[in-house]
Formats: structure tokens, sequence, C-alpha cells
DNA sequence: AATGAAAGTGTTATGATATAACGGTAAGTT
DNA sequence: AACTTACCGTTATATCATAACACTTTCATT
């Protein structure tokens, strides 16, 4: 890990939970898990509070077009972040946009536009549900 | 125009109202602005559903991160779309995505995914706003 | 022109997502 | 200990979006 950042519990209750899931959760569906509820997380602040701070650590991102959040599978980052996501299982597959980003920073130039950050969404079918029709 | 499809009383309004804009509104600053309001539209659905159909015709696209919905600048179009928003002043500069779609999905298909549909959204600062700091 | 299908509309209610405001608590500086 | 900073619980509220139902308009086809 690129940083131990000491993680308050419930941050690490709403990390564990979307780590778990391995799929994108809306905040009122961390609130509702079994999991969450025990540990007496039961307000919707709560969980924004968590989500806000470990997306700031990069180890939590958000997927505007669902309007949900999910746990990052490599390295904590806060570089632009792409996600592919599958219209049937919705499933996510996040990507890294090293190439990407730069290529997109340059035609945003062409633009006159200065670049800070981007977001990729790509809607689809994964492997296994592409294959299976 | 690619194809000219009447649009009713209200989707016009909506319409009218986006493109005067000239950047994202939200549905609810649609249904405040005057000019909505004494054509008699005064419900947030009535809003949507020209919304839904604005969009199915590619006149209207919606900003995710925003929460809001923006003119189409171009040939209307139903294909990937692409926006810079500035974080000063709120514009938006739609661009395409022809050549860039065509290396997402083909990084989506190293992955196993089949691409449907993307979207990008790229925050930073406008020219105006960038040459004024 | 009659008729029937499809799209659009108005209205009310409700669901889903997100934040404001306030006061209190925990943990680390110096 | 005094101070600072982040965090937390609670209540209320703001913001974004859709469900359900009954009615109307539009328009191609008979």
């Amino acid at each position: 890990m690129a940083k131990e950042v000491k993680l308050t519990r419930n941050q690490q209750v709403v990390m564990a939970a979307l780590t778990d899931a391995g799929q994108p959760l809306s905040a009122y569906q961390i609130l509702d898990l079994e999991v969450v509820r025990d540990n007496g997380l039961k307000a919707p602040l709560t969980i924004y509070r968590a989500l806000e701070k470990l997306m700031a650590l990069g180890q939590v991102h958000r997927i505007e077009s669902l309007n949900a959040f999910v746990a990052c599978d490599h390295e904590p980052h806060a570089e632009p972040a792409a996600f592919m996501i599958c219209q049937d299982c919705r499933c996510t597959i996040e990507f890294s946009t090293t190439s990407l980003s730069r290529s997109i920073a340059r035609h945003a130039g062409q633009h006159g536009f200065q670049m800070a950050g981007m977001h990729l969404e790509v809607s689809g079918h994964c492997e296994a549900c592409a294959s299976a029709h």
C-alpha cells in the first residue's frame, strides 16, 4: 500500500463494505448493510463523511453515472479515474489512464482549456456477461 | 440539422431555455426560469419528460458530475459525448470523440469488455478563466 | 371523417441522493 | 493542561428523479 493512513472505525467499516461488495454501492445501500448497521452507523451523513475521506485518500472512487461508490482495486490514487461498467451484472473494471489522460490534456489544450482532472465511464458488457449473451 | 423532428411545445420551451443558458442547468433550475414557468411548465416531471425526449434526439446531453443538462452545440448526435467543464464559470465545451472512442474501445476489448458507450468529463479552467487567474 | 395506436400531458405523491447546522468527542501536538 | 484539528451523532432539510393514474393530442390507416 502506498501510504498507511490510520482509518477511523467508521471509515474502516465503510471501506470493508465496499471491498466485500466488489461492485459499486450507493451510500444508502451501504447504510442498509447489516455489517454496517451492526457497527452503529445509522445515518446517511455518517456514510457520506466516511466516503468523503476515503475518496480523498484515493481508496474509493465515485461512479457518477450510478451515483455510487466503488473500492479502488489497486494502489490508492488520486489520478484521473476510468471505469468500465457492465450493464448486465453491474461489475466495474477500473483501468489506468496515464497514457489516455496525456492525450486528452493535449486535446483540451488545443481548445485553450487547462485540464485539472477527468472522469471516464465506459458502459457495455463484461467478458462473462457478453459470452453468456 | 440532421433530422427535423417536430418538437412539442414543452420540448421547445426546455430546448430554448438550455440553448439560451449556454451552460448546464439542472432540471429544477430550468423549472425555475420565468420563461419556462410563463409557458405553463410547473412540475419537475414535465421538465424531465421533455429532457428525456431531447436527449433521445441527441439535442441535449447530460452532465453526470453536475446532475445537469446542456444543449448540444453542434449536430445533434447520439454518439459518445465528451465535455470540458470549467470549474470557475461552469461553461462547458463539447468535443468529438470519434478518434478517442475508437482507441478506448480497443483498450476495453483487451480487458474482454465489449464497449457500448462512453461518457467523458474533463474538469479544469476555460481559456477566459485561466487567463484571468 | 371515423377509429385506434402511440406519444404526450397534468397532477399528486413519493422515492432516492446529498448536505446544513449544531453541539459534542477523540486524539495528537506543543 | 491548553489548543487544535479531525471526527462524530443527531435532526432537519435540500436537491434530484420517478411512480401512478387519468386524460388529451397527434397522426397514420381505414
